[in-house]
DNA sequence: CGGTCATTTGAACTGTATCAAAGTCGGTGG
DNA sequence: CCACCGACTTTGATACAGTTCAAATGACCG
């Protein structure tokens, strides 16, 4: 986990500057959290946004009869936590150790810079959440493990070797797989050439015109 | 389709008055369409929101493959459109004659009200992207369709009968199932007494509590 | 009525889940 | 430094939900 520096200037977008003078990344307040543990629960109050300095995030949903879902995984520069109206829908827990920023909502739209930041991450989120949509519904375990491993690839800004800060389990609520078919299908998509892994989370991408065909 | 009305005061959130005077409703330019008409397309501009007045809307995103995956349905009251950052990912298209008011984006973003109701509008459009993406994700044949049909019977403001605007092969399409399995779900549903087909577009809820059991 | 399109029903197939077991890795303590 | 432990991952065999292909039924409209 120690390797994981998502915080490279590819994957951060440009610094905005708030009215008040602030760099937007510095405002609000700076918190740690360590792997594993929670940042915001299910049902609790969203009057805060939260922004990653470093490391990752993972926002899960927990269905009654203990099915779970992963919602999404946040990295470096990007905003979470405005998913909802008044209480979260997802908890959200940190991938390994991670500093974010955190601010209250009504205090960042009372500054029209943020604001205008907050809508263009929200629009921004909705359609990300459109692909997974896409993917969920329409697309083969492969395509959906083909899929994921590029757009984490393209996330973090290298797109020949990607780094997973997440277990198999994650990817697994997050694709609507189990765990065993994520595993098969990264086996598949290694025998069939498109992928190298290093180790079970460092992964090379060999072709990545071809793994962007599996994608559909 | 000729019955079907959702522009009743239930369905419909209420008025809101802009600093200009006009109420919302009644804003932008009006426009009608046909069944199965176009509204925007895929890859299209976006720098307009929509609103439906009466009618209903879907929006559907069409794979390279030929894969078929439905976005949302909108009724009465509910804006849509906001989707993307500049390019439309979805097209819509009207289900049945349909009326709207457009407005350009940027017009609305200088008036501070519409503004404030078309940031609600996009959470609660990602709120309920993120229902969905738990039924497509985790939910099983049967569930998404007994969560379906209450979700539209809430809509629509009557718990007991449901008209579905929509063909199979767009409820298909929206759970991410075939339409033979969509078809033997209803069917299912029916024969364990939790609704009862009036027509194939008119459906009874027997015992809701019963029926939303089903939706995990 | 007859034709077209949408929906339902039936039978066989397949992709993914499930259950079970064997590896693999990283950390810990001797 | 090595041996062991526990958690995570991979692999294998079987089961089943949902798909696919095919045909029948039903609804709508001239």
């Amino acid at each position: 986990m120690r390797d994981f520096q998502t915080s490279t200037p590819t994957a951060a977008p440009p610094l905005y500057q708030s009215v008040r003078g602030e760099p937007i990344d510095q405002m609000g307040v700076r918190m740690t959290f360590a792997r594993d543990e929670e940042l915001y629960a299910q049902e609790e109050d969203a009057d805060l946004v939260y922004r990653v300095v470093s490391g990752a995030v993972r926002t899960t949903c927990l269905m009654s009869d203990g099915r779970r879902h992963v919602g999404a995984f946040y990295f470096a520069g990007e905003f979470f936590g405005m998913e909802s109206g008044d209480a979260h829908r997802f908890s959200a827990e940190a991938l390994c150790d991670t500093v974010v920023t955190v601010m209250k909502r009504t205090i960042a739209e009372r500054d029209v810079q943020i604001e205008r930041l907050l809508w263009t991450s929200t629009v921004q989120e909705l359609a990300r959440t459109h692909e997974h949509l896409l993917l969920l519904s329409r697309m083969t375990a492969v395509e959906k493990v083909a899929t994921f491993l590029t757009d984490m690839a393209t996330r973090q800004g290298r797109p020949e070797l990607v780094f997973l800060p997440m277990g198999r389990q994650d990817i697994a609520d997050y694709l609507g797989l189990t765990i065993e078919t994520v595993s098969r299908m990264i086996g598949q998509l290694q025998a069939e050439g498109f992928i190298e892994l290093q180790d079970t989370r460092h992964i090379r991408v060999r072709t990545r015109g071809s793994l962007l065909k599996r994608c559909a």
